[in-house]
DNA sequence: CTGTTAGCGCATTCAC
DNA sequence: GTGAATGCGCTAACAG
């Protein structure tokens, strides 16, 4: 039924060993028997099989990633810097969603060193004392993308979301904005959430402006929740004009809602966010945004795990890529 | 170094045989022992082999996933309905992007049945001979998502694009409208390009109106297609009161155009689309459009492929979900 | 209920 | 350059 390496021996009338070397790209073949093995393998129609390799050389060439919502636009473009390098590198992956549920999460991750893969891409929520534990057994490196741990220990890729958030409420200040609220993602979330809102606190800060409770509503990074939060604001007796949100897709929502009070953006409120998705030049007026860099996130996470799987040294593992600001047309002076 | 099910066998002072039975949750197993492996396996730390154990049992308990693109916001969310369904049933998902482009999609095909999954989901651009070649050397069910085949051998989950288009133009039909260009995708692409195009063609020719070449430009599913095919049609002397974009993204790109040029819509010139993405709902108009049920389809698609998995015979291997049309603001009587 | 014995398909020494 | 032998870690009969 099922052709093996056997079969291909017989048939060319050689060794199976010399048949896994043709496979496998050995030079140590004459290169008359390449010939006849090759011929055998097409006449045959045999297809090496990548589980038996595994588990003889403990190599799958496959790594696993899990990640929170591929459904979601910032997180599929990183999935596909991911695979766009591993693919490169002749790996192959396998994706989990997990939602940033911590349980999910330790039980993907589980999963996938059962299934032996060569590497893990983790992106998630918080990196707890549960999830160190996890990559600790297991006995392949594994590296944070879009994410980092507090203490540093573990690999990483990702843009400093605070300093992201900093910039964006700074360049709102820099327009002579100082009522600036902002839609802020659940606190829980160290990367997202809490950073971007530490960003936020610092930039009032260091421009003199008292922190002002009234100003900030949570939401959940989607449209709606920034629908809801804008309604909110401008319900308030002495109304922001900018705002930051969290999210591209807050920060839309946002727009909708001042638009449909009758107000305009940026001349009434301006409007700033995270993320600069392909979204934000789809809107009018188009947004203003930091960008983050999610495809190189997940393309340069990817290419720093296979350095690690080849226990190459690398120098830094932690790296903070470089987000930048992208004017449009969202925010204009007070 | 690595604990193997031996390990675990002799610390608990059974057979291999027996910790096998547990892990496998067999139930001819006392309690008692069962409770001494569990502790082995707790002190030992062991993790069952996941590639060892598809070796010897022939099931890798991972399905292929070939994806034109994740990064695209549809196919993304069939994915998250794939992904969703398969880890109901545990299974893996091993997930290629292959971009619509015959010689990958065949490569990543060979390589995902090289690593032994257990069934392939397939969504790509035209199903060729040579891709019916590589689905018959593989042993193990396929089902197409999001496509079909034209001899209709294959097992798949899609809607009917045709009747998609031609619902949505005659929408426009219904308002008044009969001067109704469309932005399609490329010819090239049987499902959403060809058979969108078609269903327009039928819509107009069933209303009697006769087909212009002139008010049909090809785009590419992407936004800037929308503005410039739409640019294009504005500056027509006989401009169309209606267009039907074959994707959201162009119909929003459609929209900015006929918006920057000063004119409105819908009352100016009508637009509705084939998607009905979470855009559409974030645009200003809010895009009218023929829904596709994305997620579904990845999950009803996950779901067939689970029963071929299993042998269980299925009535109908051709599964044609419904579409919608949701009327929002983007449409109105000529 | 439990143990023994064979492979699963291949990579990898080690000889020749 | 090539072949024979061994084992990767586990499942699956088959006995008992």
């Amino acid at each position: 039924m099922t052709v093996t390496i056997y079969d291909v021996a017989r048939e060319a009338g050689v060794s199976m060993a010399t048949v896994s070397r043709v496979v496998n790209n050995n030079p140590n073949v004459k290169p008359q028997t390449r010939k006849k093995v090759f011929e055998a393998i097409e006449r045959l129609g045999y297809r090496p099989n990548a589980v038996a390799r595994g588990l003889a050389s403990k190599k799958t060439t496959t790594v696993g990633v899990v990640i929170p919502d591929i459904s979601n636009a910032i997180f599929a473009e990183v999935a596909r810097g991911i695979e766009d390098i591993a693919n490169m590198y002749h790996y192959n992956i396998i994706l989990c969603n997990a939602d940033k549920r911590k349980e999910k999460e330790i039980r993907v991750i589980n999963t996938l060193l059962e299934k032996q893969v060569d590497g893990l891409l983790f992106m998630g929520g918080a990196v707890t004392d549960e999830h160190l534990q996890a990559f600790k057994t297991a006995n392949v490196p594994i590296v944070l993308c879009a994410t980092t741990d507090e203490n540093g220990v573990i690999p990483s890729v990702d843009i400093d979301h605070e300093a992201a958030a900093f910039d964006a409420v700074q360049a709102l200040i820099n327009e002579g904005h100082t009522r600036i609220s902002m839609i802020s993602g659940t606190l829980q979330d160290p990367a997202i959430g809490f950073a971007r809102f530490q960003g936020y606190k610092r930039a009032l800060e260091t421009a003199g402006i008292t922190y002002d409770e009234d100003l900030v509503r949570i939401g959940n990074y989607r449209y709606e929740s920034g629908t809801e939060a804008m309604k909110y604001f401008l319900g308030l007796a002495n109304r922001p004009t900018a705002v930051f949100a969290a999210t591209d897709e807050m920060a839309i929502g946002a727009i909708h809602s001042i638009q449909d009070s009758g107000l305009k953006v940026p001349q009434d409120i301006s409007v700033i966010s995270v993320d600069n998705s392909r979204m934000a030049s789809m809107v009018r007026p188009q947004l203003t945004a930091v960008a983050q860099p999610m495809y190189d996130i997940g393309a340069v996470s990817m290419r720093l795990l296979t350095k690690l799987m080849k226990k190459e040294n690398v120098d830094h593992a932690k790296v903070v890529l470089p987000h930048e600001i992208v004017k449009r047309q969202s925010v204009s002076a007070r």
